[in-house]
DNA sequence: TCAAAAGTGTTATGATTACACCCATGA
DNA sequence: TCATGGGTGTAATCATAACACTTTTGA
């Protein structure tokens, strides 16, 4: 077992096995009841226990940062397998009041049905957040917070990721509303109906909602081989 | 003045003043003669030595990132004011063989008419390659190059950035060329023409071109003033 | 007068928008 | 039968693409 050392920049207690001035940090998007909501975690220790931040943790030397980020995501929420894609390093000298580092931001969009957020040995709490009631952040989260949203909206406009925010099997009513919320904005139902079939990225499943006080709508799930070939052919995902 | 350390991580000579397991790397964008260009420098020091590589350097303790890129750009080729972003941080675990060091990715878009280019105390040689015409690079740079394009040709249609990489004034036939020789297409002039003028980003400058073989075409500016009022206004750029 | 690029005009096509309207289902 | 959302139809408008054509300039 590695002994931890004391990093002299930080004051930190570190261990030996990860690097010492570079951290990273996720914002992780839920859906839920129309609202998009992300998760964050109260600090169980350090300088500014008992505050909500964005979660996060160090590099291993041996791992890429890509590995780091899905194996801090992982030891949080048992989620593999996830959306998760980097935003940006964000590196002003005083955003770490207790020495130098500098943060990778990642941000991933998860099924918040399928998975059991846990919190993990660092964090005391971990709860979802609806994105227009987040408390104050720790450090620059609020701005790493907001650098992803921002990236959120960019992104899930020109490529096929809302998806990811979903169940499996979803109605067309609930992407029309992902998009919705995400944006910021209302659509026309038939329009967006219309456009989004239209693009043929969707697998009608034949099968209904059941136990609705109203029709029942169709079931769709997203195909990423179809996406991949279509856009091998030239298609370009536009929203 | 500050002494020099061996770093333990790399066995390379570090500055104690600076951050010892992070750099940063600039892909520079130029355009010449209706060529997309980018800047390299022949690394005169290292393992390397003689090979060529993406402009780049240490992060100084007291420095922002983003300040760094700057210093590090404007130390390269005097430039100051430039447009410049980050790309994002690579940090495969081998991507550089001695010792673990991730890097931040810029790039940035520069009038190569207005400046001129010099090789700074750790390059040898500074130069302008086409596009198509780039050497192996060292590293990992070919990677951060080919992600610096793609990131390049999304953000030229999404915001109104080209104009970096012309001389204040230009005519219009010259931003096709620009978006053409960017985005790997070939355009509709008559059509081009009508849909810039029609955002009305353009200022016209009353003068035309002056010792051509053909008729004078009119010069245009870009105003970013104008652009920030119609953005304001619920205008978005997209091409 | 020729070549080269500037610049205008026109038409077909397709996407977007706005909105009216009918359908199915459980309470 | 009512409320709720599912789902279709249609017409006006707007952007885009394709291409024919006229204009200006220096060599």
């Amino acid at each position: 077992m590695k002994k931890n050392i004391i990093n002299n920049e930080t004051g930190n207690v570190v261990k030996a096995s990860v690097m010492n001035s570079i951290t990273i940090d996720c914002v992780i998007f839920g859906f839920q009841n129309t609202k998009l909501e992300i998760l964050l975690v109260k600090h169980a220790m350090g300088i500014r226990k008992g505050e909500w931040g964005l979660p996060g943790g160090w590099i291993k030397k041996e791992e890429s940062i890509d590995d780091a980020a899905n194996r801090l995501l992982q030891e949080l929420t048992g989620i593999e397998d996830i959306f998760l894609e980097q935003l940006k390093a964000f590196g002003a000298p005083d955003r770490f009041p207790a020495g130098r580092i500098i943060t990778i931001g990642y941000y991933a969009l998860v099924n918040t049905e399928k998975y059991d957020i846990k919190a993990g040995y660092t964090a005391s709490e971990v709860a979802w957040f609806a994105i227009d009631e987040i408390p104050d952040l720790i450090y620059d989260h609020d701005e790493i917070l907001q650098v992803s949203l921002k990236q959120l909206r960019r992104r899930v406009r020109q490529a096929p990721i809302g998806f990811n925010l979903l169940p499996e099997k979803f109605t067309l009513l609930q992407l029309m509303q992902l998009y919705e919320e995400i944006l910021g904005l209302t659509m026309d139902k038939p329009n967006f109906r219309r456009k989004f079939l239209r693009m043929k990225l969707l697998v009608d499943l034949k099968k209904k909602e059941k136990n609705v006080s109203h029709r029942a709508a169709k079931l769709y799930r997203f195909d990423d081989d179809i996406y991949q070939k279509l856009t091998e052919k030239g298609f370009n995902f536009e929203f």
